[in-house]
Order: C-alpha cells, then sequence, then structure tokens
DNA sequence: AGCACGCCGACT
DNA sequence: GTCGGCGTGCTC
C-alpha cells in the first residue's frame, strides 16, 4: 500500500477538526492552528484569537478555515476573544484584504499589522484581560523544576510563560480569561468622619478665664485681645495681631493666662473644594482646579493632603475617552446625480460641494440603516472631510467617528467598539479605518484616490485604494472616488463632474522670455531665467510687492524637499533623457552620474551638453530656506513664514489676517490657506515634471487643481514659474478647460504607452548586502519570469536601486507591466517557485521614487 | 520581527 | 580553545 493511503486511514480513524488560519501581528504569513478544545461550530472568521507562539501567549486573527496539511501535529488555539457573530473584523472585509495579499504576495501579517492598529497586540491584551490559571483536577505537576499551577485558580502573571506552555501542550492547564474593568484612578475627598484625627488636630491657644492676677498694663491688653478674638495658633502670631512684642504674649503665657489646647481644626478649604468639585484624576489637576477657583493649592500643598489623609486615591469606572465631534450640517433637500454603479467617481468644484453633492447619497444609505466608510489619504484631506460629512450622521439618527493615527490608542479601541456595536454608522478615517467592523456597510469612498499619501511605507506597501477596492468587492459594495481631480485610473468609471473653481493663473514662462519688457523693468537682453529674476522672476516680485503695499497675504511653494537635482544646461535648456524611458535623468552629486530612477540605466556627467555643446551644467534645487531669503530681500519688512518638515514657524499671526509671506513645500496644502490670500505662487513647477515617473504630470495637475481650490472661497492668482509652460497639465487651468479635460487625455496617454490603468505595475525588490549577491539573485529572478513565460514588455530591469539603503544594502529592482491583475498574480507566483539567495519583496502598485 | 543556530576569522 | 560578527531559518 502506497505511504498516503495509510496515512488517510489515520485521518479517518480520528478526524481532524478543520484547522484555523491565524494571521499574526508579524511580518509572516498566516499559521494553521486547531480549535481551542471544545470548540464546536465553523472557524470563527474575523475574531481575534489568543495562541501559544514561542512558548508565549499572541493575539491573532482568525482568516478562515483550512485543510489539514502538514505531518505534524497543529498547536490549539487557547481562547478566542469576540463572539463568532460579533468579530473584530467582518469576515467580508477578512476575505478582501487577504485577496489582496494573496496576489500581492505579501505576507497576511504585513498587511493587518498596517490595518489593524490597536486591539491585537500583547499591551492590548494584558491591559483588557485579567488571565487566571489552574492544574486539572488530578494532574501531577510535580516534575516541573519551576513553580507550576496547582488546582486552585492563580494569576497566570506568577507562573513562567513557557511552563505555562509545556503545561498548556500536555492538556494539563485549565485557563480563564475575564474582561478587566476599564477603571482609572482618581483623587477623592474624604468624608469629614473618615479623615483620620491627627489630620484634624491642631493645638491653639486659648485664654485663661479669669485672667491670673499680677499682670502688666500690656499683659492685661494681649489676654483680653485672646479672649475677644483667639484662639491663635502660635505665640507670635498672637502677638502681632494683638500688637504687643513677644515677650509680652510669653509673658501671659507663663503667668498662667493661656494655655495650648488640642482641638479639631475645620477642614482646609481645599479639602471643601475637592468635595464641592469632586474626585480629581491627578494632584495638579486638584491644585490647580482649586486654585483656579480662589483657593491657592500647590501641588506639593495637595500631596501633603493627601498624605495626612484628608482624600483617597481610589479606583473608578473609566469613562469613554473623549472623541472628535461632529460638525453641524445643514441638509438641503437635493437630488442625489450620483450614478449606482459597482465604481464610480465624483470630481471637481471645492472640497465643501463635493461634500454637498455627496450628502444625499450618504444620508440616504445612513437613513436605510446602512454604513458608509469613507477614507482619506492625509490629515488634511481627513479634517476637510469630517467637516463636510461628520454632521450628516446626526440626522440619519447615528453617530460619525474618526479613526486614523492621529486618535490615541484608547480612542481608536473605543471606536472600534462603537462601530462594531452599530452604535457609529459614519466612518471616516485613514487606513486604520480600511478594516472598520461596520455591520452593513453600503458604499466605501475614497478620497483624493490618486494622492500618493494613500501608499502605506510600512511593510505592506499597500496602495490603499487597491485594497478598498477588494474589501468593497467582497463585501459586494460600490466604491466611490471623490476629489478635486481623478487619477488616470478612475477616469473609465461612470460619474460626476462639478465645473472646477474659478482659476486666475500667470505663467512665468523661463523657456521663452517675452521680447518686449510688458510687466515692469526687464533688461534688454534675454539670455536665460537669470535675467528674468530667479528664483523670483520680475514678474513675481512685482505682485509680491503688490501684495505686501495692500497688506495682504501670499503663499510660495517651494519645490519639494530632498528633490535630487536635474542638470540642466543653462545655454539651451536641454536636460539629458535616459536612453529606455525617455525620462530625465536624475543626477547623483556623490558619484557625479546621472540615472536613471526608472530602468537604472546610468552613465557619468557628460562634459558638454549633446545639444548645443555648451560645457557648463547647472544641478540645482532651490529650497525653502533660499526661497524665503530671497522673499526677505524683495519685501523689506514683510514678515515671512516657514512651512516645511524641518522649519514649521506658527501662522497665527496670518490667521488673524496680518499680511505675510507663506514660504513652504507641499506640505502648505495640509494647512488652511490664510484668509486674505491673494497670491499663490509655485516657484518651479518643473519640480513636479521632472521626476522619473510616469504618474508625474498627473501629480502636477492635481497640486494646481488643490492649489486652486485651497482658499475655500477666493480665487487667488495662481503664478506659475515654469520651462514648459505649454504644458496641457497647466495650459487647462490657464484656459478654464473643464474638470476632466486633462485627466482624460492623461488616462488616454497611458493607454498609448501601456501604463496603469491599461497594465498593472509591481516593483520587485532584491536586497542583499553584498551588491554582488544581489545582482545574481536579481538576474536570476529575471531568467525564472523569463522561463516562465513572461515577455521582455512584461520584466523590465534588474536594475541596481538609485539610492543605496540601510549601510550597505545594495537593492535592485526589477519592475513588471502586466495586462491585468490576473496577469501580474501569475507573474508574482514565478516569485514563490524557489527560493532566492537575497531577500525578495514586492510592491504591488509602486508609487513615486521611481 | 525576533531569536536561535551555525559558520568562520581573530585573538588571549 | 572561545569570542563575536553575521547569514540563515523558523515561528503552527
Amino acid at each position: 500500500m502506497p505511504r498516503r493511503a495509510s496515512l488517510r486511514d489515520v485521518t479517518v480513524a480520528a478526524p481532524i477538526p478543520q484547522p484555523w488560519m491565524v494571521v499574526v501581528n508579524l511580518p509572516v504569513p498566516a499559521q494553521d492552528f486547531s480549535a481551542p478544545h471544545g470548540w464546536t461550530g465553523d472557524a470563527p472568521t474575523g475574531c481575534r484569537v489568543l495562541i501559544p507562539w514561542r512558548g508565549e501567549l499572541m493575539v491573532g486573527l482568525v482568516v478562515g478555515g483550512t485543510e489539514p496539511r502538514g505531518a505534524y501535529r497543529l498547536r490549539e488555539a487557547v481562547h478566542v476573544l469576540d463572539a463568532p457573530d460579533c468579530p473584530w473584523v467582518t469576515p467580508q472585509t477578512v476575505a478582501g484584504v487577504c485577496a489582496w495579499a494573496r496576489d500581492a504576495r505579501i505576507p497576511a501579517g504585513l498587511i493587518w499589522g498596517d490595518l489593524l492598529g490597536v486591539g491585537w497586540t500583547a499591551q492590548y491584551f494584558q491591559a483588557q484581560y485579567i488571565h487566571t490559571v489552574r492544574a486539572v483536577e488530578g494532574a501531577d505537576l510535580s516534575a516541573f523544576a519551576r513553580k507550576a499551577p496547582t488546582t486552585l485558580w492563580t494569576d497566570a502573571g506568577a507562573f513562567h510563560p513557557a511552563l505555562l506552555d509545556a503545561v498548556r501542550e500536555q492538556g494539563l492547564l485549565e485557563e480563564r480569561f475575564d474582561l478587566r474593568p476599564r477603571t482609572k484612578s482618581v483623587i477623592r475627598a474624604r468624608e469629614l468622619a473618615e479623615v483620620p484625627a491627627v489630620a484634624r488636630a491642631v493645638t491653639v491657644l486659648h485664654a485663661v478665664i479669669p485672667a491670673p492676677a499680677l499682670l502688666t498694663p500690656r499683659q492685661t491688653h494681649a489676654h483680653a485681645w485672646l479672649s475677644d478674638y483667639g484662639p491663635h495658633d502660635t505665640l507670635s502670631g498672637w502677638a502681632k495681631a494683638a500688637g504687643v512684642s513677644g515677650s509680652v504674649v510669653n509673658g501671659v503665657l507663663n503667668a498662667g493666662g493661656a494655655q495650648y489646647v488640642a482641638e479639631m481644626a475645620p477642614p482646609p478649604p481645599a479639602w471643601e473644594w475637592l468635595s464641592e468639585a469632586g474626585p480629581q484624576d491627578t494632584l495638579s489637576g486638584w491644585a490647580n482646579g482649586a486654585s483656579a477657583d480662589g483657593t491657592p493649592l500647590s501641588p506639593t500643598a495637595a500631596g501633603t493632603l493627601l498624605a495626612r489623609g484628608w482624600a483617597d486615591p481610589v479606583q473608578v469606572l473609566a469613562p469613554p475617552p473623549a472623541l472628535p465631534e461632529a460638525v453641524p450640517t445643514e441638509v438641503d433637500d437635493l437630488p442625489d446625480p450620483l450614478p449606482e454603479a459597482p465604481l464610480w467617481r465624483l470630481h471637481g468644484g471645492r472640497a465643501a460641494s463635493r461634500f454637498r453633492t455627496l450628502a444625499p447619497r450618504v444620508l440616504r444609505l445612513l437613513g436605510q440603516g446602512r454604513d458608509v466608510l469613507v477614507l482619506a489619504p492625509d490629515h488634511a484631506t481627513l479634517r476637510r472631510a469630517w467637516e463636510g460629512l461628520s454632521g450628516l450622521a446626526a440626522h440619519a439618527g447615528t453617530r460619525a467617528v474618526q479613526l486614523s493615527g492621529q486618535l490615541s490608542d484608547v480612542q481608536r479601541a473605543y471606536t472600534w467598539e462603537l462601530v462594531r456595536g452599530g452604535a457609529a454608522r459614519l466612518v471616516i478615517g485613514s487606513a486604520h479605518a480600511l478594516a472598520a467592523p461596520l455591520q452593513d456597510p453600503a458604499l466605501i469612498v475614497v478620497l483624493e484616490e490618486g494622492s500618493d499619501a494613500h501608499k502605506l511605507l510600512s511593510g505592506s506597501r499597500a496602495f490603499v485604494p487597491d485594497i478598498a477596492a477588494r474589501v468593497a468587492a467582497a463585501h459586494d459594495i460600490p466604491l466611490a472616488a471623490l476629489g478635486a481631480t481623478p487619477a488616470a485610473e478612475s477616469v473609465p468609471w461612470p460619474g460626476a463632474v462639478l465645473p472646477p473653481p474659478r482659476a486666475r493663473v500667470h505663467i512665468v514662462d523661463y523657456a521663452t522670455p517675452p521680447e518686449q519688457p510688458t510687466l515692469g523693468p526687464l533688461s534688454g537682453a534675454h539670455l536665460g531665467m537669470g535675467d528674468m529674476g530667479y528664483p523670483i522672476s520680475h514678474d513675481l516680485a512685482r505682485l509680491l510687492r503688490q501684495v505686501q503695499e495692500r497688506g495682504r497675504q501670499a503663499a510660495l511653494l517651494a519645490p519639494r524637499r530632498g528633490y535630487s537635482a536635474l542638470l540642466r544646461c543653462p545655454n539651451c535648456e536641454h536636460t539629458p533623457q535616459c536612453r529606455n524611458c525617455d525620462v530625465p535623468l536624475r543626477f547623483h552629486q556623490a558619484t557625479r552620474q546621472m540615472t536613471c530612477h526608472q530602468c537604472g540605466y546610468h552613465e557619468s556627467m557628460p562634459d558638454r551638453c549633446d545639444n548645443c555643446g555648451n560645457q557648463l551644467w547647472k544641478a540645482r534645487g532651490p529650497g525653502t530656506e533660499w526661497i524665503a531669503q530671497e522673499v526677505g530681500k524683495l519685501l523689506p519688512g514683510m514678515p515671512i513664514y516657514r512651512m516645511d518638515k524641518d522649519r514649521q514657524d506658527p501662522l497665527a499671526p496670518l490667521y488673524a489676517g496680518e499680511p505675510g509671506v507663506l514660504v513652504g513645500t507641499q506640505l502648505l496644502l495640509a494647512h488652511d490657506a490664510p484668509p486674505d490670500l491673494a497670491l499663490v505662487a509655485i516657484t518651479l513647477a518643473d519640480t513636479w515634471l521632472n521626476v522619473s515617473d510616469f504618474r508625474a504630470s498627473e501629480r502636477y495637475h492635481r497640486l494646481l487643481r488643490q492649489l486652486a481650490e485651497w482658499h475655500p472661497a477666493r480665487a487667488p492668482l495662481l503664478v506659475v514659474q515654469t520651462f514648459q509652460a505649454g504644458h496641457p497639465a497647466l495650459r487647462v487651468l490657464a484656459e478654464g478647460r473643464d474638470t476632466l479635460a486633462y485627466p482624460a487625455a492623461e488616462e488616454r496617454a497611458r493607454k498609448e504607452l501601456g501604463y496603469p490603468p491599461h497594465a498593472r505595475l509591481a516593483q520587485v525588490e532584491i536586497t542583499a548586502r553584498e551588491p554582488k549577491r544581489a545582482q545574481t539573485a536579481a538576474q536570476e529572478v529575471a531568467e525564472a519570469l523569463y522561463a516562465a513565460g513572461a515577455t521582455a514588455q512584461e520584466v523590465l530591469g534588474p536594475a541596481p536601486s538609485p539610492v543605496a539603503r540601510l549601510r550597505g544594502v545594495y537593492p535592485y529592482h526589477l519592475f513588471l507591466r502586466a495586462r491585468n491583475d490576473a496577469r501580474l498574480a501569475e507573474l508574482l507566483k514565478v516569485l514563490d517557485t524557489r527560493t532566492w539567495k537575497a531577500r525578495v519583496r514586492v510592491d504591488v502598485n509602486p508609487r513615486g521614487g521611481m
């Protein structure tokens, strides 16, 4: 009999329960576990489960059941933390995310680690649960060298985790996991009766009546004062109050005219305050609160009162954490112009008008008792969405919640529970909201779906809209894209557009200087942009002076920080291009080489321009600092504010309407526009275009549209300084063309070039400590792909990565370009066919930095 | 990710 | 001899 048959016989003899696939918060695939002892029923997909992991307990997420496989005995899951009818993540969402991870070849743990911020960490488990253990009846655990559990319930912390795991594996351990009540420590005033007598006892001076004879006149006066106005705490205080010297009152005391009497002092005012105001979180909270109400109390003094027994620290049930409050919204009775389709879009207008257009749909769905999820790429977009949409929830009898990294862990865990319990049915958030356990979702809205900020920079490198689409498909609900301008990917979707906000554009064309000065004095010869003024052109300078004269506000957008330079011939404006990719080569100062960030092609810096033969190159990326300096020279006395990653000046004066110039990177758009904004300038638009990335012009167009709608009501003059004045991404704004004019053209161009959405891209990163090993492995990966039938159109590279990463690790990149998702998944499967001598990671739908 | 294991060169 | 750097493999 073949070996296989006998194995199967064993299976039949002792039926193996269906194993569960469990994801842990580690960059590994889902692991198999058998159901906890005595578990009946299906795998509790979406529930959190405690599993033994390397001798300790870990929280995992059940992502489904699986077939028994492998020869080894599976460990049993220890405890299921969620009721199967109320999972931590809905099974559909689990299916959608896992499908994405499978196709992207990303270990499930990596993506779930990115999506589930809280609720499955060791700290969360320890904070939430009381874990007690005991040995099963009749078990003899005396063989263990360390202290082992007895048949009495004991806190698990008393035993070594590895010992517990050994006992657990033998099936000799009973365990309990009880939710810890959420408490917090507060300082409460004691009842007067509970305050210890010593705390209240004071000795005071009383006058003895009748007064002894033989008192001097002054002593008689002091005695009379004490009997009339006393008692008094101290001798010196009495003396001072009575207006006599210390020796007089001392004499009265010695003569028996006064005596110390122990008595109960009245409660201190700080105690009265605490009794009135109720328990305080901290000593300083007590001190500050009391002081604010006219009862001076220092934190030290509060500590003394606590130590004396006037107050108690007590555990009370913690109130729910404060969450962001909804912004009230008027609901107009508008028709719903939006399509009904699995994928649809809404673009154009201003943020506020887009949300007003979306409102009827959201209201209708919430009104039907269904749920809506809104995903924002960044804080600024999230804030605007919150302002535009959160108020709708109240009209539908539910509440809106935020789920983003801005919330604390406690707030996020509480918010998750509100969603899971159905108390909140409108969720607006970041990637942290994508897996939110909405009970009956009806719509997922992705905001600014083309934004690079949707790309997770951590482990999974997921592009959130990609996963959102899989989750929506798994729930069988529509996915909508909503933003200033559509990504080329969403152009083909059915949709609605709003007219773009009015844009007043003034283009400063550095490439073709005007024949005669039309705007202020220019020098006679036009030999290049030096003559037109750089980084601030004469046009821009003139406009900035007007802004200063009229006491208004301007914003200048400097090129991105960390921008690596392009070589530019100052004579003919030629920029060296890649031979394979038709993108500008980037200049790397350290190696004096020019590299293509797309395919890795590189060559050394040529000594002369191959266009005009000029022997001088310019390489410069002007930054925020330089621009701010130039503006300072130009506008003496004008306040200048900088806003980039390195420096963030407080903008309060600008928001108060005071004149000033704001100089910053794209980070500016994360802040509100200054209220009296008259001018916005892009100092060198080309830095957005001369990026080796086929999405560069789409990104540039999005920037222009976002600048045009930055101020919520006005249309400040938009000055664009550029060598490519005729670029269509800019022309459509200058000509007042409609919202779709540029994205639709871009989408057609992508079709011809075979780029997304007409192809699916993936970047395979191959890293090793020695460049040679990485190179060999990268070559082998490419050969394996070709051997499996990939074509030269589908495999680009391998090429060494332009940036040397962590000390001495040189990654090699290989691009895959497939006609659709299925073909990409097919190509990526080749990576699993064998092991490589280097680390191989996949980035599906890579963005930027290519 | 961490962590153990094992290989290899360096040095008391 | 063994110390320690670093590559490799494993976690059910």
